[in-house]
DNA sequence: TCAGGCTGTAACTAAATAGTTACCTGATGG
DNA sequence: CCATCAGGTAACTATTTAGTTACAGCCTGA
């Protein structure tokens, strides 16, 4: 087909340099590029985030983004998932359990807040993924079972208090947990816009520890009997 | 001028339907093109959102948005102006200062839940507007002014709170502000992803209505005395 | 009454971008 | 020691997209 004429039919001619530096080592590649998808999704959400960049951040380039991954919406699921994966594995190691009713309350408390600080790629994640309606996560096989473990033990806690009288009866894990989650999220996932318009630098260090003692009094206050 | 040559010069060779409906009316289109956008961007953020599907949800085409607008960031910025002149002049319409301190304080909660209730391209809007660290929000000088009214009358009421021994000698305006806010604004943000990996509905009207009456009680018992 | 500017349409263009293909190379097992 | 194949490169393509341009109807004031 196409082209009896013998000799000057290739479309393509190139040649790479020879003395290249090959890594040849998936799995590093393989992290290399989550790790790349991660921050640029997390700066540039779903729609923003560029293929060639996730390349080029992970230092090699889209062909081996697709045979790892599939395509952008696959990459971006696995990124997703992983940082799910990651936030409920360190809450694990609390153990909230092992102390008076409020103090896990406070731990629990003192760890979401300090987890959010240490990643904003996390938060901005969360951000993406629900101005999409969660498309992506309602996918995920993975994820749904890795959620009841924290109700699960933050449940018990609060029955201990109740009993020892230290917790209001309307005292409610959900609840208590969206609570937590609300003040430390908002705070800084909106830090950009609400730093502009009050004024004011919201991730000042001394306002960061204030607004963390404030999260353990709120949330203690509002189930303190 | 172009095309001594007669006949054959056109570049483009095109006509339209002479029985078109034209509109002529500047503030209309105008108008429909800032609500398009406004739910464009809601919808897909910054870098997801189509001026050409702005043009088409607007009935008109991309000429006259860049027409009125210039080009498609500062049309995203007209729109987040907008949006904050919405809500902050709803709140000027409150007067929390005409009752009981804590009945004040749970007008300003109810008015925020609510209003975000009925708005959630505003919510959206606020989303992609951190996810760019307040890029477009930074250069607007419109909006700067626009919020103290609300800190103002807020510390008005706390302070005569406290005169009255009702409230806490620590509760600041901003924070109260900020607690508000965030119960708000992450319970409805994140709905997507909280309603998926905890499996429960949380924009069922039961589930809204708890989540109203403890925004309000959080609040008050965060500063009650 | 008509010149000029404003409102409007749709085709056009240049650049960006997701995804593919042709090709190359080092390692390994038989 | 060499055939094979996974790991890797970069050019390529089809499509999308922001932004522009050629053109035309409508209105107003001189």
């Amino acid at each position: 087909m196409e082209g009896a004429g013998g000799s000057g039919e290739k479309k393509r001619v190139r040649r790479q340099s020879p003395e290249r530096v090959l890594q040849r080592d998936p799995e590093r590649t393989r992290a290399a590029i989550l790790e790349a998808a991660t921050k640029e999704f997390a700066e540039n959400g779903m729609g923003g985030a560029r293929v060639d960049a996730i390349a080029e951040r992970a230092g090699t380039n889209k062909r081996m983004l697709y045979h790892y991954f599939g395509d952008k919406e696959q990459l971006y699921l696995k990124v997703l998932e992983e940082a799910y994966v990651g936030i409920r594995t360190a809450e694990r190691e609390l153990n909230i359990g092992d102390r008076t009713p409020q103090e896990g309350i406070g731990e629990l408390a003192l760890f979401t807040w300090r987890y959010f600080l240490k990643h904003p790629e996390f938060l901005s994640l969360l951000g993406t993924e629900n101005l999409h309606r969660a498309r992506w996560l309602r996918q995920s096989v993975r994820l749904k079972e890795l959620h009841s473990h924290l109700i699960g033990e933050l449940a018990e806690v609060l029955e201990r208090g109740k009993k020892a009288g230290v917790f209001i009866a309307s005292a409610d894990p959900l609840n208590v947990y969206l609570t937590i989650a609300s003040l430390g999220y908002f705070y800084l996932s909106n830090q950009y816009t609400l730093s502009t318009i009050f004024g004011r630098d919201l991730v000042e260090p001394g306002n960061l520890d204030a607004w963390e003692r404030h999260i353990v009094h709120v949330t203690l206050a509002s189930i303190t009997a």
